[in-house]
RNA sequence: CGGAGCGUGGCGCAGUCUGGUAGCGCACUUGCAUGGGGUGCAAGGGGUCCCGAGUUCAAAUCUCGGCGCUCCGACCA
């Protein structure tokens, strides 16, 4: 392509709207334009991306045995009245209406009309296990889209989902799709991880995430140092402590703390370690009751953790003040163990503890030397926190490291969940009519770009990992407007590169080197040529990739079996 | 949805408090010079100052209403 011909429209300066660094360098490289608010174009340049990941993700989706489809983008309100998302979904869902006021959705996501699908399509176990993907373009009335394609309201994703006979099968496709996943996002040059998304059941593959690694990342995610043990903070397990707790030594006592209400005024107010405050947390409960949920001190409370305990509201949702006053007899703050009526959820390390110190449920004032079972009953143990770097791994092997990440994909195993009730049914071998296993598996094509560039990146531009580059090579013609033989050299390696299948982004245009080697920075093209006078006087071309700080020199003559050796090709 | 802020050529901003000819930098066009790290000089083109109503001799500026956008939080994946 040569750039003289090709309308981008670098910038220098970063548009004041965009706040991380993949949204500022797509905008300033010409990538993407907003539209309105989580609504991009793809300018040429940037979709040449999408489409080498597209087609990274095509290749071995296919090498898996996936059959690619496309299904509408609007879709019918009564598939999702079927499958009962059409009131559980809430304002995500963008509804429209037609000309004759039928009720349509923007599709979120295809769960309804694939299973539509299978039902109309799958009559026998013959057929299976079959699965179907797209990549496709999806709408998310987002309550705040932000950091440009990382969270649009329209995306492309690829979604697959794929039908079982029974579990054993689901669980083998389930792991197919794991390894796919782990090529795809090998494959695209991105350093990422594998997680755990659910730990509701022990042990089970149920549902994981593809998590691109990157310090601005909005995931944090949890992984042992010593065995492959990884899982999104929110599902993370926080293994109960190995010793028992000891007995108590102190006795219990009532000590003044006038405006003590956080645990870290607590503690220097007592000169006590937080590790031996308690903090007990009121929340909503399912019903009409509160529930205390009790944490130690230097800990944080894990809300989906929280949410799924029996009796507890969710989503989970703090108790307001005049709650709290009610069912505790003082305000949040000053909230403590001993002679509260209501259900009680103890974190293990909370638990663990002796002689802590607590809130006295009276206005400044806390109880210190506090004892499980001795003042306190009735606690039921739980795992309520989030794990915190330096916990020992939940699998016993190593200790828990933290890190930040991006979600680019998402596997399930979502077993009958949409069969049943939208009657997706096959026969048997006996001839019975059977519930389909469903399991799906998705990636956010647009994310994995900007995640691409949050990962890779300097202070001049993007640094595009080989296999996604929107070009190969950077063609750098200096002074071509006066020197016919820059201009003659660089025609000649431009088709001669291009024939051989290179893609090279030629940069023929009337501009000073300074403008050229920003704007190719900028791009972020891994291997950049240039020709210039001053090479060819000894018959020389220059090279250099993306990420070094100097180029080589190499003999003119042998440009195209030097690229070769570079690409690898 | 709660809180905060911002809407002025394509982009980044000043001007608004204190009403009086709409400006600066980048980008764009033309010319000359320059030609290895966003070059210099000169001449240009381009703006419903978000929209509407009001106050006023006069509104980018003041008042009211609306719309849009951004950030923080909540929510969601």
């Amino acid at each position: 392509m040569r750039l003289s011909r090709y309308p981008i429209n670098t910038m220098k300066e970063t548009p004041a709207e965009a706040e991380v660094v993949s949204h500022q360098l797509m905008l300033r490289a010409g990538l993407v334009r907003r539209l309105a608010a989580g609504l991009y174009s793809w300018l040429p340049l940037g979709l040449r991306v999408l489409q080498k990941v597209e087609r990274i993700i095509r290749e071995e989706m296919n090498r898996a045995g996936a059959l690619e489809l496309v299904m509408p983008v609007v879709q019918p309100a009564e598939l999702w009245q079927e499958s009962g998302r059409w009131t559980e979904y809430g304002p995500e869902l963008l509804r429209i209406k037609d000309r004759h006021e039928r009720d349509f959705v923007a599709g979120p996501t295809h769960e309804e009309v694939i299973t539509d699908i299978a039902r109309r399509e799958l009559q026998s176990y013959r057929q299976l296990p079959v699965n179907f993907y797209q990549i496709q373009t999806k709408f998310r009335d987002e309550v705040r889209p932000r950091f440009g394609v990382m969270r649009a309201r329209e995306f492309i994703m690829k979604d697959a989902y794929s039908f079982h006979l029974d579990e054993a099968s689901l669980q083998s496709g389930y792991r197919t799709m794991y390894d796919t996943y782990t090529r795809i996002f090998t494959r695209t040059g991105l350093t990422f991880r594998a997680v755990r998304a659910d730990s509701g059941a022990i042990g089970g593959d149920v549902s994981q995430e593809f998590h691109v690694l990157a310090a601005s990342g909005e995931d944090a995610i949890a992984f042992s140092d010593a065995d492959d043990y990884a899982a999104n903070l929110e599902a993370a397990v926080a293994a109960p402590p190995a010793q028992a707790r000891p007995a108590p030594q102190q006795a219990l006592r009532k000590v003044p703390t006038p405006g003590a209400r956080t645990i870290a005024e607590l503690a220097r107010f007592l000169q006590v370690d937080p590790a031996r405050c308690v903090k007990t947390l009121i929340v909503e409960g399912a019903e009409q009751q509160v529930v205390a949920l009790v944490l130690r001190g230097d800990h944080e409370l894990n809300a989906p953790k929280a949410q799924r305990l029996e009796g507890v509201a969710s989503p989970l949702r703090m108790a307001s003040a005049e709650r709290v006053l009610q069912a505790t007899g003082t305000e949040p703050g000053y909230v403590g163990l001993v002679g509260l009526k209501c259900r009680v959820y103890a974190d293990h390390s909370a638990l663990a503890l002796a002689d802590f110190v607590c809130g006295a449920n009276e206005k400044d004032t806390h109880l210190t030397g506090v004892n499980w079972e001795r003042d306190v009953t009735g606690a039921a143990a739980a795992d309520l926190r989030s794990v915190v770097e330096g916990d020992p791994s939940p699998t016993g092997k190593g200790r828990l490291k933290i890190v930040r990440g991006i979600e680019v994909g998402h596997i399930f195993q979502l077993g009958r969940k949409y069969s049943e009730p939208m009657k997706a049914l096959v026969l048997d071998e006996a001839g019975r009519e059977t519930a389909l296993y469903m399991g799906c598996y998705g990636i956010g094509v647009t994310r994995i770009v900007a995640a691409a560039i949050e990962q890779n990146h300097d202070e001049r531009g993007i640094i595009w990992p080989a296999p996604i580059a929107p070009f190969q090579v950077v063609l750098v013609a200096l002074n071509l407007q006066k020197s016919a033989r820059v201009r003659e050299v660089s025609d000649r390696l431009y088709a001669e590169l291009t024939a051989a299948g290179i893609e090279v982004l030629y940069d023929d245009r009337d501009a000073r080197p300074g403008v050229k080697f920003a704007d190719a920075e900028l791009l972020g093209i891994p291997h950049r040529l240039v020709v210039a006078d001053r090479g060819l006087d000894a018959g020389r071309l220059e090279y250099r990739q993306r990420r070094d700080s100097a180029s080589t020199e190499f003999p003119a003559d042998g440009a195209l079996a030097f690229m070769r050796a570079r690409l690898g090709t």
